[in-house]
DNA sequence: CTGCAGCGTTTTTTT
DNA sequence: AACGCTGCAG
């Protein structure tokens, strides 16, 4: 037996070597879901089932494709040319540069990020003259995108509505921007995709020939477009090539149909408990879909968990069976119970950093290593109070998460001329450069441009180039610039267009007059340093098209992997991330902060439903994030959008069994929680306003059955309660919405008839019962 | 055309 | 608290 097969689990031996039939593999947090996926694929080159080019294998992100890779030639020494690994969005991209024709497509087509998609949107709505507080272009973006992940484009959107309408209008006139520039934006690179496969039958046929495997990693995550697509290239025998989401009436026949030559088998991984994206599109739904439509017989659940001790695992497993609807698994260790897990109780948020950042210390004095210790939080907000206390103590620290490297202003500008170089069309970055650094080309210029440019029904580069004498003098000049850039950059080394491009755009010289300039310069160093490296490096993938291409090639890198930049390890220090940032990785010692109601499980996620349950998955994925040693941090009080707010422990405490757990509360809420009428402001930690009030929350607290701060809800607070109607001196008569705080400190939101909602402090206001 | 002051917003995020 | 965007004045 060769090693890969032989250092596995029964259940992972008997998932890597199924006959070759569709699969679906269960595989809870930390039981080997990489391993077996490249362990699969070592399989079947080793036994000869499938020659490298027949097999593709599916990840989300890059860092989960090149882990992958990286470990299946560690496991054998294989050519990895012709085998397709990568991400949905990175093999789409693969796929299109192959035939952009058939795509319809220019050969240099760029890929739009998010920001550059809202900047169209914004364009489109003032062409027709519609207002952005109705048609926020976030929601707009939304709108289309969660139609192009159903598979759905303009012309099939239904609008029964005026608003809907519109907003349809907006989309149909989207896609064909899109297509006038020759830009796809991230769901258009899947759609476009799905889209020449179901219509093009030769090539289809084709691909479907080809592949005889596809493995699908964090299967969990699909959304609809990505599972249809899957549908389709694992070939006939699956459903029939429909509109994702359309019920299928043929399947059922289909599916027990005799097996056809062409067509993949389907081999996928996931774990319904950490489906945590529903959020972004994503349906959990697909696993149970496969599992029907695949006329898979057994799913194959990996349940030992080779990460945790027994405790963590206990209380992860407790708190997920309150979910409904599982498929349903038990996660068990080999390992003993290990410590308790600490949960602690603190005043603020600012005591609860504290005390976090005193334990890791300890942890590291007793030899943890720095990058074994994780300090979780719901939302990005709330690093940075525990930032402030890393460094103070003077604990070096690694924030993940924040802007991306490509994200940054000037690397998006520096971008933008190179996408303007490879593609005149490009209107999006015409826009964003133009006049940057600015060079007198104003909203006025730009705004008789776009005119002439609708009229010659072109885009703005030509326009303005055949405009050449009529146009302002500044706008001539710019068309030189870019027309002597693009001459010079056509053959020189990537890195050196880069360079030369910097120079003579002016943005080297606009940073170097900024007074922050310094880190911009050196990001914009960087970003030569990056090519250099694409070059270098670049994945098979990108390789095919780097060498007629390196400048589109390159830049659809950007688009692509545009954090990877990121991940360069510096030293040994404390890991600072969302929970959501940690999926997929572990550490000896995981601290979760915030647990506080509606922080952590979200306000906003608690009006659905399906909301609750994806904030337990999400805790889920939190817990089991830990090896060693688990602790989970609460706090009374916390500052949110500058205000403090008063906070109930999270719900999810409550449904950790208690024999799991250590409870205990903060040197600073025992010392002064016992007798608040001792407290003096000298007491008082910074940032803690007012910890009397914190105190008052913990009696009414014992007092309130109900959860959150919404505590007027049946009860009289200083002689108000919600709906009621008051009279204030200056506002007039209003009826109170909803309150917050306690004591001196409580402030309620009152609904004025003449001048609407106002937040007002009880203590001030003089509100009169009407 | 440019620069600044005031306003509103604020979950999670990969590609 | 902090950032981005809009509107206004120079």
């Amino acid at each position: 037996m060769p090693d890969f097969l032989a250092q596995l689990n029964p259940e992972q031996r008997a998932a890597v070597t199924l006959p070759e039939q569709h699969a679906l593999i269960l595989a809870g947090a930390g039981s080997g879901k990489t391993r077996v996926l490249t362990a699969r694929i070592a399989w079947l080159l080793t036994t000869s089932k499938a020659a490298p080019h027949e097999i593709m294998a599916v990840t989300f992100t890059n860092k989960a494709a090149k882990e992958m890779r990286v470990r299946l030639s560690a496991m054998l020494p294989v050519n990895m040319h012709g085998m397709w690994i990568g991400t949905f969005h990175g093999l789409c991209n693969r796929f299109l540069r192959a035939h952009y024709r058939e795509a319809g497509l220019p050969q240099s087509f760029q890929i739009l990020d998010v920001s550059d998609q809202l900047s169209i949107i914004k364009r489109l709505l003032k062409s027709f003259n519609l207002d952005e507080e109705k048609f926020p272009p976030r929601e707009l973006a939304s709108f289309i995108n969660a139609h192009k992940e159903e598979g759905c484009r303009a012309a099939d959107a239904k609008a029964y509505d005026e608003h809907t309408k519109k907003r349809v209008a907006v989309f149909t006139e989207y896609e064909a921007q899109c297509q006038r520039e020759g830009v796809v934006d991230f769901a258009e690179l899947l759609l476009r995709t799905y889209e020449v496969l179901l219509r093009n039958e030769p090539l289809r046929k084709h691909y479907q020939a080809r592949f005889r495997h596809i493995l699908v990693d964090e299967f969990q995550d699909t959304n609809h477009l990505q599972y249809a697509w899957l549908k389709l290239l694992a070939g006939p025998r699956t459903a029939s090539p429909e509109t994702p989401g359309t019920p299928d009436s043929t399947e059922g026949q289909e599916t027990g149909a005799a097996e056809t030559p062409e067509g993949a088998c389907l081999f996928a991984v996931g774990d319904d408990d950490q489906s945590i994206y529903a959020f972004r599109g994503a349906d959990v739904g697909n696993m149970r879909d496969l599992e029907r439509e695949f006329a898979i017989a057994s799913v194959i659940r990996l349940e030992q968990n080779y990460r945790s001790f027994g405790n963590i695992l206990d209380a992860a497993n407790a708190l997920i069976k309150n979910n409904h609807g599982r498929l349903g698994k038990n996660l068990w260790t080999a390992s003993g119970a290990g410590e308790p897990i600490s949960v602690l109780e603190c005043v603020s948020d600012v005591d609860e950093a504290h005390c976090v950042v005193d334990e890791a210390r300890k942890c590291i004095a007793s030899g943890v290593p720095r990058s074994q210790i994780a300090l979780l939080y719901r939302s990005n907000a709330q690093s940075r109070v525990l930032e402030h206390q890393l460094f103070s103590a003077g604990v070096s620290y690694r924030v993940y998460g924040g802007q991306r490297f490509f994200d940054r202003q000037e690397i998006r500008h520096a971008l933008a001329y190179l996408r303007l170089i490879a593609n005149p069309d490009d209107d999006t970055a015409f826009i964003r450069i133009v006049n940057f650094p600015t060079r007198g080309i104003g909203s006025k210029s730009l705004d008789a441009l776009k005119d002439a440019a609708l009229r010659a029904n072109s885009s703005l580069y030509n326009t303005a180039s055949s405009l050449a004498g009529q146009a302002s003098a500044a706008v001539g000049n710019f068309i030189r610039l870019m027309e002597r850039l693009r001459s010079e950059t056509r053959d020189a080394p990537l890195p050196e267009a880069i360079e030369r491009m910097i120079v003579q755009s002016g943005l080297k010289q606009h940073y170097l007059n900024e007074k922050e300039g310094r880190e911009r310069l050196e990001n914009l160093d960087e970003l030569i340093s990056a090519a250099t490296a694409f070059l270098d490096e670049a994945t098979p993938e990108e390789n095919e098209t780097a060498m007629d291409d390196p400048l589109a090639s390159f830049l659809a890198h950007a688009s692509l992997e545009s954090g990877e930049h990121q991940a360069d390890e510096k030293g040994d220090a404390v890991q600072l991330m969302t929970v959501h940032a940690a999926k997929g990785l572990e550490f000896d010692t995981v601290f979760i902060t915030g647990l506080e109601e509606g922080l952590f499980p979200h306000e906003n996620s608690k009006e659905k439903h399906e909301g609750l349950e994806e904030e337990r998955r999400l805790m889920y994925v939190a817990i089991t994030r830990a090896r060693k040693r688990l602790y989970l941090t609460t706090a009374y009080t916390r500052m949110l959008h500058g205000q403090t707010r008063y906070c109930m422990p999270s719900s999810f405490l409550d449904e950790i069994p208690e024999n799991l757990l250590r409870k205990s509360i903060s040197a600073w809420a025992k010392t002064y929680g016992k007798s608040p009428e001792r407290w003096n402001p000298s007491d008082l930690r910074p940032g803690v306003l007012n910890m009397t009030s914190a105190l008052t929350l913990r009696k009414s607290k014992m007092e309130a059955s109900g959860k959150t701060a919404a505590f007027l809800e049946n009860k009289e607070v200083n002689g108000f309660r919600i709906g009621q109607n008051v009279t204030h001196a200056k506002f007039g008569p209003g009826v109170i919405l909803s309150a917050e705080g306690y004591g001196s400190d409580a402030r309620v939101q009152v609904k004025f008839s003449q001048s609407g909602p106002k937040w007002l402090s009880l203590a001030y206001a003089n509100l009169t019962p009407a």
